[in-house]
DNA sequence: GAAATAGTGTCTTTAAGACAGTATGTG
DNA sequence: CACATACTGTCTTAAAGACACTATTTC
């Protein structure tokens, strides 16, 4: 009978479940490492902590942690976000997993790293959430979607010593973020509640280092339907104030 | 002075690194899995291991292995599909990496999932490499890029039991696929060195699972430059023979 | 009223879809 | 010569870029 056959492998695939013993093999660690994006005043930032532990003591390194055993992989960047700059509510998109054997020089690491988009205002408070949080400025040395590694400066505008391959996971995350801004105009995650067109225009010529048609970039945003005018609009901007956008969640 | 002052650092980190013992957290184990995808007949196709083993004994998974502590994902992918499917030399390409806690019954398991694109003929010689390892071709239940998982069938047509989460992993891969396409005509790394104009579009179609306008795809296609003409034409087919076109690297 | 940016209307350019019509093999 | 598919040329449509022009606020 097909049933009891079907009953009797899932016996037999419990008694060796039973006596399965998961030490048999060496094992990597595992961490997850959250970018964290925004965009203002022309620049990419995002979010480093300085290491006071070894290894890469004094280095500045991307939020993370270590996968414990019984968490998804999502919760645990969420925990990372969460513990390292009192973040919680963001959407986190899994970026790529980092796995060269020498990355860690302790051990090895295999780094699942993610990464977000947050607004001006709740980047600048998770900023603040300690003292050794900064909200770094990026410095992107390539055009359009070429990639490589990409570097953060402080506030004076030093090149800060990043820890481990966390250039590499930058490099990435702004690869990533302009491709997506080419078929879908996310710019207004890294914005408000309402803004005007021309805010979000600002956001993707900050994204992508380029400038953009003023005419067709607004056609687009437009009739994406993705926005939607709220009637309101600027106040005392010294020149005819522009009407106030809102996301238009479907 | 700043010279010896890194170079005490260093050796600060030095003396750390030797007393450090990476045995006192509990850790996952990392497997890679591998989606090997063609397409041909109409339908996309995908490589197959019967697992002899328990867990999920009988069922059908992903040529996978698990991570060894020296050697990096990439490595670790290429092996997995050396061994199972006697293959070498394939453009791997990481998909995403699955970390729910209880997706394998015995441990914590995060696997790391690649995919390669490979013509009809390597493809074929593959799913000979093992008496338990089958070409099956996958029933994509969603259009365009909504997503979700996918199944296989067997040369019958019946389904196969896939095992852990393998039918999100082969859904994961077909959206990749078919968002590449949009904007890559990467159709050709299905195809052999050699193909028609209309061969490139059965494939695309195929993926795409949609009827394609001929006119603007070969205007597209012989703009985009990643395609030259041979000169050469088919033979013996019933009609006028197309001319056979090759993938110009650049 | 000057300055500055918001917003509208229209022309041009470019790419995609539609479709008619010609070309060239096999049987 | 019939048939099937390859290939070419042209018309239409839609989206993007360019640009002229009007609108509305602060100073």
């Amino acid at each position: 009978m097909v049933r009891s056959g079907k009953r009797e492998a899932d016996d037999d695939e419990a008694r060796f479940l039973e006596s399965y013993d998961p030490s048999t093999f060496d094992r990597p660690s595992v961490a997850v490492d959250v970018v964290l994006l925004s965009a203002f005043e022309g620049a990419l930032y995002t979010l480093l902590v300085q290491r006071h532990e070894h290894p890469h003591k004094g280095r500045w390194a991307l939020p993370g942690t270590f996968v414990r055993l019984p968490e998804s992989l999502d919760d645990a960047a969420a925990r990372a976000l969460r513990d390292k700059a009192g973040l919680s509510g963001v959407f986190l998109e899994q970026l790529f997993t980092f796995g060269a054997p020498r990355r860690d020089p302790r051990m090895r690491v295999i780094a699942v790293a993610y990464y977000a988009r947050v607004d001006r205002r709740r980047f600048a408070a998770a900023a603040e959430h300690k003292p050794d949080v900064a909200a770094c400025r990026l410095e992107v040395p390539w055009p359009d979607e070429e990639g490589g590694p990409v570097g953060a400066r402080d506030a004076a505008g030093a090149p800060l010593a990043l820890a481990f391959d966390h250039a590499d996971i930058l490099g990435l995350a702004v690869k990533r973020l302009r491709g997506k801004l080419d078929y879908a105009p996310i710019g207004f995650q890294l914005l408000g509640e309402l803004f005007t067109l021309y805010d979000l225009q600002r956001v993707h010529e900050t994204i992508l280092d380029r400038k953009l048609n003023k005419d067709s970039f607004r056609r687009r945003i437009v009739d994406s339907g993705l926005v939607k005018p709220t009637g309101r609009s600027q106040r005392g901007v010294g020149h005819r104030p522009a009407e106030l956008y809102r996301f238009a969640k479907k």
